[in-house]
DNA sequence: ACTGGCTCCTGAGGGC
DNA sequence: TGCCCTCAGGAGCCAG
């Protein structure tokens, strides 16, 4: 479910609602998730507080007085902040339970999603310290894609969906973004020129923050901390939109399978 | 060092 | 109604 945008309109939801408040239990009610949920959570941050909502690529990091939680949304996860003693679903795996009655409830039906635990600089934790650099950042330009991508046979799509090389772009936005920038998702990342890597870091860019304007997409089940849906499903061009007229020359967009992944892109515009 | 393919898991939707 | 298939917003891991 969730890319960037999603994840980042979780983290600005959030914040308000969980920074400096009170850990009063934690309840796990399912370990099995992409790694188990450590069995000292509970015992270790109750009696402390939150005091941070930080982002890092698709990770959400909530700082406490004694260290650091890492969660990640995977594919089917969303995080709420609800009344403590509203019922639990089937799927709401885990939750902080706060003083001031409410509790952060993460929901997962798939488990591909995870809840860690460091002491530690989380940069430094396995996970997040090979990440490449954030795609809204300075970091990102066309010169740095080029850079890396030279002598690279892997397809332009999944260079830009590589963490290593840049984080937080999924399958919409890669799409969305090829697309913008008239760039053939199976054209090889070593073959595009420094010009047109100059074009897709800006379209990387407005894509991401258009759609965090959005409110992020919503296809299935996406929404915010507060249960609201995201918009920019109404501004895709591109994806899930096989057989839709291209908005750019009307013609068809043709859906192709590139590297396990389902690819929307106009034959026409994208080269 | 790269690359492609597989894997974890549940649910939705389509064809028969 | 049920069965079987494919696909779904991620990304770590493995063999070649």
């Amino acid at each position: 479910m969730p890319e960037l945008p999603e994840v980042e309109t979780t983290c600005r939801g959030l914040r308000p609602r969980v920074v400096d408040r009170l850990i009063a239990a934690v309840h796990v009610r399912e370990h099995r998730l992409r790694w188990p949920v450590p069995r000292h959570l509970g015992r270790t941050i109750r009696g402390t507080r939150i005091r941070a909502v930080d982002r890092r690529a698709k990770y959400l990091l909530l700082g406490t007085d004694v260290g650091t939680l890492i969660l990640h949304l995977g594919m089917s996860g969303s995080l709420h902040v609800v009344a403590a003693d509203s019922p639990a679903g089937k799927y709401d795996h885990f939750e902080i339970v706060f003083s001031d009655g409410n509790c952060l409830r993460l929901r997962d039906p798939r488990r591909f999603g995870c809840v860690l635990w460091t002491t530690k600089d989380p940069a430094s934790h396995p996970l997040l310290s090979a990440l490449g650099p954030e795609p809204l950042s300075g970091a990102l330009t066309g010169g740095y894609l080029y850079a890396r991508s030279r002598g690279r046979r892997v397809s332009v799509k999944s260079f830009i969906m590589n963490s290593d090389i840049v984080t937080g772009i999924g399958n919409i936005y890669a799409n969305e973004a090829l697309f913008t920038a008239g760039i053939h998702p199976q054209r090889r990342a070593g073959q595009v020129s420094l010009q047109r890597y100059t074009r897709l870091a800006d379209s990387i860019k407005a894509t991401l923050e258009q759609a965090i304007r959005a409110g992020g997409t919503t296809l299935r089940d996406f929404s915010s901390e507060d249960g609201k849906p995201g918009y920019f499903q109404l501004q895709l061009r591109v994806y899930g939109r096989e057989g839709a007229l291209c908005p750019r020359c009307q013609g068809g967009i043709r859906r192709r399978m590139v590297a396990q992944r389902s690819s929307y892109f106009c034959p026409q515009c994208q080269r």
